[in-house]
DNA sequence: AAGCAATATAATTAAATTTAAATATACATT
DNA sequence: AATGTATATTTAAATTTAATTATATTGCTT
């Protein structure tokens, strides 16, 4: 009961449970490949809040970086996410 | 930028973001219904904890509940979910 | 090398969650 | 009516998370 892959799955989701990291997903579905800078202001976050949300789906290899000179490319890198927000956003508006 | 259906997006997401919620999710798919001691007995979660959960998933319709006596069965009744925990938790086990 | 641009990290504070414990409610049975 | 069972709610404490602000790092460009 409770096993570590519960444990993961509910991490994953947990780290999807928040507006603007939903939104990043819609974005890296859309565009493919963003950077910080891009993203930032695409969706109007702080660039400090907008890397803290990156961070956040970085750990769970939700999405990748590439650093190319001062950018980091972002994309998204567990596909799985883009069924879960389609599946939950897309089917609902 | 950030529209409510986003907003109830990561909501829904969040409240599946918590491992006793996913083995409950888990749970109700596998046994469709249940009540509150059998799902406090079968994950080994105290009952005031239990019925915490379960008010949290409640609140996003995830899960239904329906009195009958002194018993609350539960089941499942945004079908998505469990979509959404095969996709994330059955694809990597 | 000095300055600027892009990104990341750190520190602080505020807010929200989780857990645990206690208590409340509601129904059933005796 | 009194007791027991099932569930829900409340409160308080501990922990986590989020937002803000400031600062650090890295790589260009001049």
């Amino acid at each position: 009961m409770l096993e570590n892959n519960i444990i993961q799955a509910a991490a994953l989701l947990k780290s999807l449970g928040h507006p603007v990291r939903v939104s990043i997903i819609i974005a890296l579905s859309e565009y493919s490949v963003m950077t910080v800078t891009q993203l930032s202001n695409y969706l109007d976050i702080d660039q400090p809040v907008m890397s803290l949300h990156l961070a956040v789906l970085r750990n769970q290899n939700t999405i990748q970086a590439k650093k190319e000179g001062k950018q980091s490319f972002y994309s998204i890198e567990d596909v799985s996410v883009k069924q879960i927000v389609n599946l939950i956003y897309h089917t609902r508006k």
